[in-house]
DNA sequence: TCTGGGGTCCTGATGCTT
DNA sequence: TCTGAAGCATCAGGACCC
């Protein structure tokens, strides 16, 4: 008989917030909201201080000052949080070879068969609750420990923040009835309005319902919430995912309407996913283009390289080809370039030969980028200037941005 | 209210090959 | 040689997650 199975799932409480009134003295105790601090865009993150006011995740910015006048409002710091989160990642290494990280600040941990150095499933939680707090000087994370992925990632959020909930196997089901069907892991807003429109309220009620029916109503994820609420879920924690795509996308202060500005944000973005292409060691086979309108249409097209690439001129030019039909859609709140069917680079190539294609490519790329950018000045005229590091068109785009490096 | 960024997975339409 | 069906790959969009 297989040994039952220890699945930790630990999450991080109002992360980004966390850190910041961690490193900020005097940010702590008052109501903090993570995300643009002017302009379009919604809340990242809430303090818990902020979060009696109702403002929460996803919230516009907008209507999160309205409702909390008083909060301090700061702009992320992305390179920041990922530094904070190696070192959270690698203490629960500590504990199991098996961490699938989900995101920044959460993962989950395979602890089976591994009683025998930690203790019991409460014994383990409070020892990597105490190793998380002590490595990241006083962040706290709340653990949700169960013998599936499903259950013990609902038990995390249970009781937050600093939580610590275990439920045994032959409890799950009995302890997920009585939850609302928002907590089935994929029914978003749309889901949950038809499930709520099909009489479902309660994750007990999918638990009791005839998985046939529910795949005539839902289709294949109908099925997935029967097993799901039933506490059927025998994913494995996998460690070590590769990623799928690479994308980078930005949404403007004012929209986009002129070709041209359109090709230069076109332009840049293929750039920034280059750079991440190269830094990450992925050769991408695809390129995607995502333009969402101002009237928040999402367009997409991709196409195929004939050969994978890395190279941020190779992946413009074939964005660039894309473009024509989508411009009549415009203007444009939102554009984006993305690379897709990716293929580790490293491993495959001699060393000899990859320092000196690297050398190569470097010399070559810069080579092509202040090309490509003094196309750009003639193209865009005299107002495209670059100060230092900095690039600055300040009449037509009103954006100022530093290429990102590639070390 | 006025709606991010970076991802994954699924579905239906379409086109190609056998 | 033509045609239709089946199977598969690709594409665009939608929904979801944090």
């Amino acid at each position: 008989m297989a040994a039952r199975r220890i699945i930790v799932h630990a999450d991080m409480d109002a992360f980004y917030a966390s850190v910041e009134q961690r490193d900020r003295p005097e940010l702590r105790g008052k109501p903090l909201l993570i995300g643009p601090p002017g302009g379009r865009g919604v809340v990242l993150t809430a303090s818990y201080e902020a979060r009696p006011f109702r403002v929460g995740s996803a919230m516009p910015m907008a209507e999160a000052r309205r409702r909390c006048p008083q909060a301090i409002i700061v702009a992320p710091r992305f390179e920041h949080y990922r530094a904070v989160s190696k070192t959270i990642m690698a203490t629960f290494r500590e504990f199991s070879g098996d961490v699938e990280a989900l995101s920044l600040d959460e993962a989950f941990i395979d602890m089976t068969g591994a009683e025998g150095f930690f203790g019991d499933a409460e014994a383990m939680a409070r020892r990597i609750k105490a190793a998380v707090h002590e490595a990241t000087a006083g962040l706290t994370v709340s653990v949700g420990v169960s013998a599936t992925k499903y259950v013990a990632k609902v038990a995390s959020g249970f009781a937050k923040p600093d939580g610590l909930t275990v439920v045994p196997e032959e409890s799950a089901r009995g302890w997920l009835a009585p939850l609302p069907v928002a907590k089935l892991w994929g029914a978003g807003a749309k889901t949950q309005a038809r499930l709520h429109e099909a009489g479902f309220e309660t994750i007990g009620q999918i638990a009791a319902a005839s998985p046939a029916a529910l795949r005539e109503r839902f289709g294949s994820i109908g099925e997935q919430f029967h097993r799901l609420a039933n506490a059927c879920d025998d994913r494995a924690v996998v460690s070590g995912r590769a990623a799928k795509s690479i994308s980078w996308e930005r949404t403007f202060e004012s929209d986009v309407a002129q070709a041209r500005e359109v090709e230069y944000h076109v332009r840049k973005a293929a750039e920034q996913v280059a750079a991440r292409l190269r830094r990450e060691q992925y050769r991408a086979n695809g390129v995607r283009v995502k333009l969402k309108t101002n009237r928040f249409r999402i367009l997409t097209r991709q196409l195929q390289l004939a050969t994978a690439s890395q190279d941020g001129h190779v992946l413009a030019t074939l964005a660039l080809r894309m473009l024509p039909e989508l411009l009549p859609e415009g203007p444009f709140r939102l554009i984006g370039v993305g690379a897709y069917a990716l293929e580790k680079t490293a491993e495959s190539e001699p060393q000899g030969a990859q320092l000196g294609l690297l050398e190569d490519e470097s010399a070559r790329r810069s080579a092509d980028l202040e090309r490509a950018l003094d196309a750009l000045d003639a193209r865009f005229g005299a107002d495209t200037v670059r100060r230092g590091g900095e690039w600055l068109r300040t009449r037509d785009l009103g954006v100022a941005y530093r290429p990102e490096s590639d070390d």
